[in-house]
DNA sequence: CTGAAAGTTTAGCATTGGCTAAACCTATTG
DNA sequence: CAATAGGTTTAGCCAATGCTAAACTTTCAG
C-alpha cells in the first residue's frame, strides 16, 4: 500500500463521508420503523401504528403517512385501520437492523458504558457504522469474552 | 404475559432516544458546517461558501441557504460575496465536534479499523455519542497507550 | 342493534435540506 | 476603464418529516 506520509485523500474522503451521511439519513428512518414494527410483532403478535407512534415519540399522522413511503418503498404492508405487516424485505432490513443493534450495543456494554446510555447511544450509532467497524467491534466482543 | 424481569424502562427509554437522534439530526448540521468552517480557516486562512460546497459535496445554493439559518442561529457571521466567519458560539461549538471527532476516530483507529473507515464513520458516529461513551472511549484509549 | 368512546386517517400547514437555472457582483485583463 | 469570466446569490421547485385539528371507522356497552 501506499506509504502515505500525510492523508492525501483526506479532504476527498470528507464529502464521501458526509454524502454517506446523507444517505444514511435516508434509510435510517425507515430502518427505525421496520426493526420497530419487527419488535412488536414478536412481543405483542401485532403492530399498530399507534403503537409505532408511541414508541418513536412522534404523532400518529406522521406514523400513517410515513408508512404510505414504507409501503411504496415494498417494506410493509397496511389496510387502513388494521394492524401493520413487514413483507420479506422488510423482514430483511428489520433484522439486519437487529443485528447491528446488537453488536453496538452489546460492545458499548462491554466497553463499560451504562445499560441506560448503551440503549440510546447505539440507537444512533447502529445507522452510521460500517460492516468493518462491526467486524471490528465483534472481534473485540469475542476476545472479552474469553 | 412473561413477567419482565429486567429493563422494565426499556420501552420508555426507546421513544427517548429516538427523540435524542432527531434532536441531533438538527444540530448534526450546524456541527458539520461550523466544524468544515474552522477547518478551513485553520488551513487556508479563510472559508468560502464554494468551497464548503465542494467539501461537504451539495451545491452551492444549498450552501447559501443553510449558511442564512445558521447566521440567525448566531453560529456564523457573513456579507454578501464575502467569506464566512464563526461566531464566539460558532467557534465553541466547532471545538467541541472536533474534540468529539479526535476521541472517536483514535478510538475507532485503535479498534483496528483502517484509516479511511475510521475517517467515515467518525464523522457519522460522532454526533450520536454521549459523554459518557466518549469517557469510556478515552479511557480505552488510555490503557491502550500504557 | 345502536350510539358514543376510542382509535385512525385526512387535510393542511411549517421547516429543513436538496437541486437547477437565472440573475447578480467582483475582479482581472486587455 | 470597460468587458467579461468566474464566483455568489436568488428564485423557485421538490421530497421528507413533523405537527394539530377535523373527519372518519371500529368496537363495545347497554
Amino acid at each position: 500500500m501506499p506509504q502515505r506520509t500525510k492523508k492525501p485523500g483526506a479532504a476527498k474522503t470528507r464529502s464521501v463521508a458526509f454524502r454517506r451521511i446523507r444517505a444514511d439519513h435516508s434509510s435510517e428512518l425507515a430502518e427505525d420503523y421496520v426493526e420497530l414494527i419487527a419488535d412488536l410483532i414478536d412481543e405483542k403478535g401485532e403492530a399498530r401504528g399507534s403503537d409505532v407512534a408511541m414508541r418513536l415519540g412522534v404523532a400518529n399522522a406522521t406514523v400513517v403517512k410515513t408508512l404510505k413511503r414504507l409501503q411504496d418503498a415494498g417494506l410493509v404492508t397496511q389496510e387502513p385501520y388494521r394492524s401493520i405487516f413487514l413483507t420479506g424485505e422488510g423482514w430483511k432490513m428489520a433484522e439486519d437492523g437487529r443485528r447491528k443493534h446488537k453488536i453496538v450495543e452489546a460492545f458499548l456494554l462491554a466497553l463499560g458504558v451504562s445499560e441506560e446510555t448503551a440503549r440510546i447511544d447505539s440507537e444512533g450509532i447502529e445507522h452510521h457504522v460500517s460492516e468493518e467497524t462491526l467486524r471490528a467491534m465483534a472481534r473485540f466482543l469475542a476476545r472479552k469474552v474469553m
